[in-house]
DNA sequence: ACTTCTTACGTCATTCGTAAACATC
DNA sequence: GATGTTTACGAATGACGTAAGAAGT
């Protein structure tokens, strides 16, 4: 009989079909190059015609391609949903996943894609957003369970929690008033608030507070620090240039004020965000979830060392020893 | 991520979720036993929950296993048929195949069913089936183009000609009339004709006659021999006494006639028919029906050296080697 | 010259069948 | 003990990546 086509190649050829181009359809692929090639030759010897006319600057359909990939796509994915979905049901991703945002910056840019991934990849299960308080306990609600993962500000270095998935990690920036001096700087450091009031987020674990932002600065200055209530408020405070606030970049893509503006600050590094539970809760339903958030963000950033990285390390490799 | 399925894997599970049974499900696939048992726990590793209750006695599909076969079989159909409907489309088994039919007999007992199974694989390509009239020149349709191939009684030996695969190998019969003293024998040899008038086909070459019944008997008698018409016409003879009719076993499946009989002929080999084709004129569409009949029949005989042997042999050996 | 697809080749993982073990009736 | 599934193991096939090649712009 003919030689059976195999479900490696028709995702091939669909990635291809979709890029129209070998090298990110293999990069989609995560294979090499070449084998996006041989797979092509392969599945072309198959069908026993050209798939796409290619040169090596332009890759285009075939009429035959064209009706193979109209034909396929909707059964190849039908498939795939299916074999997911019985996956899930087997293995418990079902129901309601609850996940507690500690704040929206710590979510990350790639926030909405993630949920979206997750959702799509996993429609049985039903995602909860929970905004959490601040608490200088705030992982309590990991502990009580009354959500099953926490996307929160790094470091978290309690035993009995696992790091996942990098959500995000962002240069820091001080947030001044319009007036003020520091505002025309290109950048600032620390040093430079010894004489200005520093926001102060209220009830939160000392660890959490100094990691944000140093207690005592560089040169020996003890800082004054003003506690804030919530973020519109601090903005408020800025404006008025009663106080100067630390954050990320992307915190003015959420909370918008006029007479703020943002300083790069140069010798704080990068702030990390990332998904947190409790060890001891970990589920299908948890870990599908933070591989949803690794392939989101390696897939959006091309980086595979910022998300991948730690997730793998320590989220998936359990699994596979289990 | 996840490990990927793969068609294999799937096919293997379908099969087995139908047969209920590892062996056959085995056979059906033309693979090992064990190989069966492998995949299963492969996939059952990668669904991540088993698919089958099983004990060495008893297979039975679990609640997962029975909603994976449900959802799956579907689309897995519509992608296998896709995809051939593709291979025909570059291959060009499309349009029409003309079939010659030398005689009813000659087809074999598998007849409808492979030009059942042809249509359900090629189902863009027309069959059209031609009753050929004797002819000492029959073979000559296929030269003239008339037919693409032609199911006829062996031997064929002309040398622009392929033998494709066998269509039947039947043991052979002399009919004779219900008074005859021979109806009573449990088997006849060609000697006892000698005092007979055997049947003779008109216009047929000397090849095909010689080998179809001896002109002379074992012991040197020269047969008297009567041209029939057609094979009614040799039933209403033999049922009157005038002649004996050397058949095979299948003929009075085809053909219904009071006041006749068939006999074993002992000391005549099986005689085997084929289809056949001019070697010039391979096409896609003749090795499909081709492999259509192999398949066919080897399935319905279980016996491979039966069918696919010649037919791999001759007909698929060789594009693989183009 | 540069990008991009292809071919050649070595390495490693998977697949497959044989044979023996194991379980159930 | 007969039937049927699983495990162990060695051989062969096929999958994959690296690096060099070819072809087009």
């Amino acid at each position: 009989m003919w030689q059976a086509v195999e479900l490696r190649e028709l995702r091939v050829f669909l990635a291809v079909a979709e890029e129209l181009h070998f090298g990110r359809a293999a990069e989609r692929l995560q294979i090499n190059r070449s084998r996006v090639s041989q797979i092509i030759n392969g599945l072309e010897a198959k069908v026993g015609g050209r798939l796409f006319d290619r040169t090596s600057r332009r890759v285009s359909l075939t009429p035959l391609g064209e009706r193979l990939s109209d034909r396929l796509a909707q059964p190849y994915s039908q498939l795939e949903r299916e074999f997911s979905a019985v996956r899930d049901l087997a293995v418990g991703v079902a129901g309601t996943l609850r996940i507690g945002i500690y704040a929206r910056v710590s979510c990350g840019p790639h926030w909405l894609q993630i949920v979206q991934t997750f959702r799509a990849r996993h429609p049985d299960c039903a995602v909860e957003i929970v905004d959490t308080k601040f608490d200088p306990n705030y992982l309590d609600i990991l502990r009580a369970g009354a959500v099953d993962m926490l996307a929160v500000r790094l470091p978290v270095s309690d035993a009995d929690m696992t790091v996942g998935p990098l959500l995000s990690r962002e240069a820091r920036v001080l947030l001044v008033a319009t007036g003020d001096p520091l505002a025309r700087r290109e950048s600032v450091c620390v040093d430079d608030c010894g004489d200005r009031t520093v926001s102060d987020a209220p009830a939160l674990p000392r660890e959490m507070i100094d990691a944000w932002f140093p207690p005592v600065t560089p040169s020996g200055y003890k800082l004054r620090r003003m506690t804030i209530r919530s973020f519109e408020d601090a903005l408020l405070l800025v404006a008025a240039g009663e106080i100067v606030h630390p954050t990320v970049t992307s915190f003015l893509h959420y909370y918008i004020h006029d007479g703020v503006v943002a300083v790069p600050i140069r010798d704080l590094p990068p702030s990390e965000s990332a998904l947190v539970w409790l060890t001891a809760n970990r589920s299908p339903k948890i870990e599908a979830f933070a591989r949803a958030a690794a392939d989101t963000i390696s897939r959006a950033t091309g980086d595979r060392s910022f998300a991948a990285g730690r997730a793998t390390e320590r989220a998936d490799a359990t699994p596979a020893a289990a």
